[in-house]
DNA sequence: CTGAAAGCGCTAACAT
DNA sequence: ATGTTAGCGCTTTCAG
């Protein structure tokens, strides 16, 4: 009793019940148990500071309550917003559901050594949500259709099934493509993602081409440049467009950073983003907004996709809490966004217009 | 045996031994235990894809060989290179000794509702490592001669004796002073971080100063401003030490946010860092040296440090599987830089000179 | 509405 | 050098 802390007998015996009863309040929360007997528990935890021990917790059902995080072993992986970001969304859900997260990094020998499936197998993780996930990560194949606890987070696959969350990229180049044709673009180039690695990237600059096409503009292949998501690709890859086709008047970039490229090329030739040339970027980065001039861009809430495939995976793994927090969220569809129900939910996007954008100069170029 | 994954049991079983052999086997790796016993049962081990379950595993002596990084609730904390670099070497390290790394993230109701203890208290982490601590994290005060597994990592407490790992600022403040110095400037301007939150700041700037004193060069308090470590403020600082002073011929900048916004600053004014006025940064991150010009800077081991610290909290809560490990790193001082075995060990740091700084213009100041 | 009892899978004395 | 045994702190049938 007075040896290190307080057990789940500690609590029992100064609050006069069996383990049994203070194991079912601190679990299932309503159901049996008089308000009586639940209020004298209570009280005898607080009293006791007692901490019911996760390792104990889970052993008996083999479930850890802790979810992993894993990112590509990128240099600074961890150093980029887009992941940042995408990591609070799933740090938030998670607190907030009483879930830790762990963090992985998808290193080669993690992947050979098959660490993803160790996670879950020893236990330490009840589910596995994967960030930033491309073609080169084949150990996916292993996850193809099979019912593990696996999400990857804002990436698909063409050939796979995998369980996925991620923002509608389709309309994003949709938006991007609306919004400089409205401006009066005609003569419009494109920065790519890696199309070949990254399927979203791909979908965008698919977007983007078939909604210009809707409009009567045609890109064609030798204006549109892999940026690699970089600012300094997408720096050389604008150097490239303006060679090709020195009389382009908008640019469409496949995510912030290339965009951000692209200014600095642009200036180097003596044309200044927002009035001599017209740029759109994607993702909406803190530093989108900070540019000079402030870019134009897709806003993705990645915060949120975060938030949502967090909860995907939660109500994956744990159903039955589940079903008794949707009783307490008795606001219905309360951020029901992006229909999670499917196996492969799209978050909305919206075009922010800022000032990268203007109106082909008049009479001079098209 | 044919239910679920492979038990201890099933391995023993298999190999003819007693669940304590293998259990021997999988904790202390050498001592007892013959040879061909070890491969029996190691091979069985092999042949049933036996996972030791951590949850199990942690439960007789309390340990889940999981370390929490707990990182402020600042915006974008996760999207940070500093953050980045200290969390990638704290996760190598881990990761090689077998331990995990949990996200925590010091929000206002983490710390109100002392999840830091609880986080140990309910054995979900066995220590926790707490990077960019500053002066408003008072609940620091209960670590304060604790003997809780609690590691601050690169700040550090006037008032209190943390457990603390760090990067020399002291020399940092003084390689600054003698490369300028060795230039030939004597009008020098400093725009320093948060000094009143960040005691490492605050060094930073009294080693610079100190340090030009002792080679005649005098740094008055007017010339030294507050870039509160972000790119915005640190040109608004540079802004106002050129209007405070015109003819500064150089500056140094408590981190290389604040330098590269300084660049901002003196280019509006027809400055050219480099050129016409030399700046010293202090971080060295990958902006640094792909600022133009590349920024002379101070180069910090954040990989290191993350390094030494997660080596320095595994020493702390796991001295058993320590004493092994030294035993096997013969290599005796293996990665011993900064002193390990003092409470707050500092690491060293180098100036890495490119190409922002440049001699006083002859003749024109000073 | 509550309690008794049987483990969960592993570690660590304590034998032998 | 290996086996026996008693828990670790909790969940969860199954009985009352």
């Amino acid at each position: 009793m007075s040896k290190g802390r307080a057990s789940i007998r500690d609590v029992a015996r100064e609050s006069g019940v069996s383990l049994t009863t203070v194991s079912l309040i601190l679990n299932k929360g309503d159901e049996r148990i008089s308000d009586s007997t639940r209020q004298r528990v209570l009280s005898a935890i607080e009293k006791l500071q007692y901490r019911p021990s996760r390792l104990a917790r889970g052993l008996p059902n083999n479930r850890s309550r802790t979810l992993a995080v894993l990112i590509p072993a990128l240099q600074h992986a961890f150093a980029d917003p887009y992941f940042g970001e995408i990591i609070s969304g799933i740090y938030d859900y998670a607190a907030d559901h009483d879930y830790r997260i762990m963090l992985e990094v998808a290193r080669r020998d993690f992947i050979r050594r098959k660490q993803y499936d160790i996670l879950i197998e020893e236990c330490s993780v009840d589910g596995i949500l994967f960030i930033g996930a491309t073609e080169e990560h084949r150990f996916l194949a292993e996850f193809d259709g099979s019912d593990k606890p696996f999400i990857v987070v804002n990436n698909h696959f063409q050939q796979w099934k995998l369980r996925t969350v991620l923002c509608d990229y389709a309309v994003a180049g949709r938006l991007a493509a609306d919004h400089l044709v409205e401006l009066g673009h005609r003569r419009v180039g494109h920065i790519s993602g890696p199309a070949a690695q990254v399927l979203t990237a791909e979908q965008v600059t698919a977007a983007f081409v078939d909604r210009l096409a809707e409009h009567g503009v045609e890109l064609p292949d030798r204006l549109i440049v892999d940026g690699q998501f970089t600012v300094e690709m997408g720096e050389l890859a604008m150097q490239e467009l303006l060679t090709r086709d020195s009389e382009l008047t908008a640019v469409f970039c496949g995510n912030d950073k290339m965009a951000l490229g692209a200014y600095h090329a642009c200036r180097r030739v003596g044309r200044t983003p927002g009035e001599d040339i017209a740029i759109v970027g994607c993702d909406n980065i803190p530093a989108a907004q900070m540019a000079d001039p402030p870019l134009t861009t897709i806003h993705m809430n990645f915060y949120q996709l975060g938030t949502l495939a967090c909860r995907t995976m939660i109500d994956l793994v744990d159903p039955v809490r589940c079903r008794r927090r949707a009783a307490d969220e008795q606001s219905s569809d309360d951020g029901h966004n992006g229909h999670p129900e499917s196996r492969c939910p799209r978050l909305p996007v919206s075009l922010i217009a800022r000032g990268s954008c203007c109106e082909p100069a008049v009479g001079d170029r098209v």
